[in-house]
DNA sequence: AATACATTTAACAAAACAGTTAAATGTTCA
DNA sequence: TGAACATTTAACTGTTTTGTTAAATGTATT
């Protein structure tokens, strides 16, 4: 998928602190909302954004649908990082 | 200062392959034009972003302004991510 | 001083973004 | 089936972003 869609996922203060949440455990939709001061609506797409990114999977359970944080991503912002730096990498 | 300009600047591909060309070494502005089909007034705004969230530097010689990467501002990143990871970190 | 060169700043248009409310979808349960 | 709940999608609005061209700034050179 590309560190542009990771970037630019990662780019937003509101999807940041999601992930922030999310690294204690999987939540439901529900849960997340009630973090923020926005509406539902608006963290249901910055949701899919980051779902888009592949930096969380979602599952349905029932009424509820749970987010996880999927962290492997990450590992091409590390190694981009890495690279900037004039560090050898794999 | 703080992560939320560092990742908003690194959010835009133009400005991340600005960084990729700097890894280099320093590199004048208009050199740095020379890489991409865009304006310099386009290319300077993007410099000044960088420079805004002090992932390079800017040193005028004469009549060139040389532009160096600040590669230092990216630990901050590199500790957010490692949080999200569940790593411990100092 | 006048010109030329390197770069930035200003003014503006088009596209992308993040929020809102209202309507739609999917699921459970009486 | 239908009412209630959890969540997403649609339609729209205001703000931010990214690009353009033209004007301004700073430096060197003659």
């Amino acid at each position: 998928m590309g560190l542009e869609l990771t970037m630019r996922a990662l780019a937003d203060p509101v999807r940041r602190e999601i992930l922030n949440h999310l690294k204690k455990g999987r939540m439901a939709a529900g849960d997340i909302v009630a973090c923020f001061d926005i509406s539902g609506a608006a963290i249901s797409r910055h949701l899919s954004v980051l779902k888009e990114a592949d930096l969380i999977r979602d599952k349905r359970e029932g009424k509820f649908i749970y987010y996880e944080l999927n962290a492997s991503v990450l590992e091409e912002i590390l190694m981009w990082i890495s690279t900037l730096k004039g560090e050898k990498n794999d």
